[in-house]
DNA sequence: AGCTCACCCTGGACGC
DNA sequence: TGCGTCCAGGGTGAGC
């Protein structure tokens, strides 16, 4: 499941993209594309200006207000392939180089989508701030989680709240804070907000070192698994020792998703 | 307005 | 072995 430091790792994958003009797109699902606020035709033989990160979306920058919006939703891959091999079963949408190179689209569970779209200020409108970048800070966040009754969980996973946390790094973040997901987002005290945004960054910053989380299928646009795994705390070890206090990781349902939290660490 | 929950979808895990 | 059932989760939107 892409999250910010998969789609952040894919991304560095795709620079070689950028100048490449494009041959042509094929969308070999009908559903996949779910916005066309301009002909695909009008990118052919168009170089790709720029490849860039909003969240867990990557945009894809043609220039004359043209993108190519894609989010890989659970299941998403994208990758560069030969020309030749036959597509994968759930190969979606194939963007052709004038190069001869493939970039394609691959998504069983189908959750992810591609947008093409003429303002990304409109399109991303409703998306929160980049977690690692200047506009997110520590007193907008405490004014953000004040007075809010939800799970302190649920805002991480609210992209409106902050964009590209997903899951598993929720699960990991709250550890690193040491604070029980389930806890109302306003009861936390200052000092807590002050760690939860100091794990937030060293997170998500530490998993784009380690290019991302493998936990079932995610590879990055060269095919290479992230490294990431092997540093979960919390996420998917339930019943294994805390490695902080050694007790019992629990697993629970927060906000109708799994959660694993250590109950040593992370009281109520 | 804030919050919860069902829904979309498929592969894989699990139980009988 | 094989079949059926359940579960995972990002985002959206309905309903409370």
């Amino acid at each position: 499941m892409p999250e910010l430091p998969e789609v952040e790792t894919i991304r560095k994958g795709l620079e070689p993209l950028v100048g490449q003009r494009v041959a042509g797109l094929t969308q070999l699902h009908p559903g996949i594309v779910k916005l066309r606020e301009f002909d695909a035709g009008e990118i052919i033989g168009k170089p790709v200006l720029g490849v860039y990160r909003r969240g867990k979306y990557l945009v894809l920058v043609f220039g004359e207000c043209r993108y190519m919006v894609v989010h890989m939703g659970m299941s998403g891959r994208l990758y560069w392939s030969t020309p030749g091999s036959e597509p994968a079963k759930h190969t979606h949408f194939i963007l052709k180089t004038e190069a001869g190179q493939q970039l394609r689209y691959e998504d069983p569970r189908r959750f992810g989508g591609i947008w093409f779209v003429r303002d990304t200020e409109k399109f991303f409108h409703l998306l929160g701030p980049e977690p690692l970048g200047p506009n997110f800070t520590l007193e907008e966040m405490y004014r953000g989680l004040e007075k809010r009754r939800a799970p302190v969980k649920s805002l991480l996973l609210d992209q409106s709240f902050v964009a590209g946390i997903g899951n598993i790094y929720a699960d990991e973040i709250l550890f690193a804070a040491q604070i029980h997901p389930a806890r109302p987002a306003g009861s936390l005290l200052k000092k807590e907000v002050k760690r939860l945004f100091k794990a937030i960054r060293e997170v998500l910053t530490r998993a784009i070192e380690h290019r991302g989380t493998t936990f079932r299928d995610y590879r990055d646009g060269d095919n290479h698994p992230g490294r990431f795994q092997d540093c979960l705390s919390v996420y998917s070890r339930d019943g294994k020792p805390c490695p902080r206090c050694g007790q019992l990781i629990k697993k629970i349902v927060v906000g109708g998703r799994g959660t694993h939290y250590c109950p040593g660490c992370q009281r109520l």
